[in-house]
DNA sequence: CCAAGGCTACTGGTATACTAGTGTTTCCGC
DNA sequence: GCGGAAACACTAGTATACCAGTAGCCTTGG
């Protein structure tokens, strides 16, 4: 028996790559990075699936010399792990690194409020954002709010004038959102509760008061650790002997 | 008058490429990312020079898609400028980027520090780094001081649980480096003075003293940014029109 | 003499071919 | 039936060839 496609020893790439269309007429890297990034992020390719350049390239109807530069890009984040001659997988779950991601995040954007709070910054241009994710927050869609949570958070970044910190914080807080999406899509409410906290931020920051605009967006940051540990582990990953993950 | 060579607009690209030997048995992509990493941190590439993929590829004497690997990445590093189909440029120095990438630094470290100093953390195994330190600093050789500097904080990043944002800092702090290296390797004691303050934040997180350990290496990191500006900056970069930086 | 437009040489992006290395599988000897 | 070795299938890494797009140069028409 011939060995089974790479990508069906987890999952059935026809439906993974289903809507994954390719306008060649932009260029072909960026492109297949988001689509796998996302893949990736929302467990669609979930921990230790084999992502094969070959097999991804022909699913995109690409060569493989942009899937490698996409591959290449995710696995400077950490998101994929290749091993030379022997396959590329998505990186596993993995507690320290998502404590990790945590602390830097906590440790940039603690600093962020911080200053914003010291130096008085004008956050009436976060005002259409915010209505934004209550909106969101009202229908309890977390996938919108996670949207303009991202923008919220790149805002702050963009006006305390670290605009490129807010990139580096998403390259670490990829690995949190692999969790992170799988547990918060199904708790009621979150999306209200962390609307409330970046109202409670603000208006600390807008009372030019730092200290208490540091500890919360340290207890909003940390929020995401309190839902418990590695729950968004699949099960699959155990019981498929055929992925090669350390 | 057929044009000149690319890399000789701005140097001689023998000169710069002279111990640039690459060892075809290993992994070919890493070392051009690291040899053209490194010439642009010390500033032997400055910035605005030229970097073609096609006359890199020749002069180590290896193809183009190694080479363009590590392009991809110092362009995600933000250390180089890729314009389709024009050209690639090593980044100019920008001062915003260089106090982002302060910023950024400081408030990871700050926070690891403080974490230290919380969790009465063991430093033992940082005594031979000091030490190295304090051998270079004695002979005021910066370049090696700089090597072993490196080492101090990403063992305090190791301790403190968070290798990876060592690496983080690494992507940021290059573009600090690029003016550091121009500025403290002419400025006699500065080496010494940075190992003292390395041994002050030790005794503040030894002692467990959290906040006199995160001002403390707040300090230490701002002092780059004391030495006044974009002195490093290259004046053949002006007066050479044929680069083509925005 | 000057301006406008085509020409040319170069760029990075993509596709394809080939290589060295690895893990599995299968088949042969016991 | 079992153990081991060799062949196989597949991997990522590299080399090469081709492409579309850009920008400066040079010719040409005014």
């Amino acid at each position: 028996m011939p060995r089974p496609e790479t990508y069906r020893a987890l999952f059935d790439p026809a439906s993974v790559f289903a809507e994954a269309t390719i306008d060649t007429s932009r260029p072909i890297a960026p492109q297949v990075y988001d689509m796998l990034r996302t893949r990736i992020i929302d467990n669609r390719l979930p921990p230790g699936a084999v992502i094969s350049e070959a097999e991804t390239a022909r699913l995109c109807a690409v060569s493989r010399t942009p899937v490698r530069a996409a591959i290449q890009n995710l696995a400077s984040e950490g998101l994929v792990q290749v091993r030379p001659q022997v396959g590329t997988v998505v990186a596993p779950l993995d507690e320290a690194r998502l404590n990790e991601a945590v602390f830097v995040r906590a440790a940039i954007e603690c600093a962020v409020v911080r200053h914003l709070a010291e130096t008085g910054a004008d956050l009436t241009g976060l005002e259409p954002l915010l209505a934004a994710q209550f909106r969101a927050a009202e229908h309890d869609d977390y996938m919108t709010f996670f949207r303009h949570d991202e923008a919220f958070h790149a805002a702050l970044a963009g006006l305390a004038g670290v605009p490129n910190a807010w990139g580096l914080i998403q390259s670490m807080k990829a690995h949190v959102d692999r969790q992170r999406l799988a547990l918060m899509s199904s708790i009621k409410g979150r999306s209200m509760a962390a609307y409330r906290e970046h109202l409670a931020v603000l208006d600390a920051i807008s009372a030019g008061e730092a200290d208490a605009a540091e500890a919360r967006m340290r207890a909003h940051i940390h929020s995401v650790l309190e839902t418990g540990g590695a729950s968004g582990h699949d099960p699959v990953q155990d019981g498929d002997r055929r992925l090669r993950v350390p």
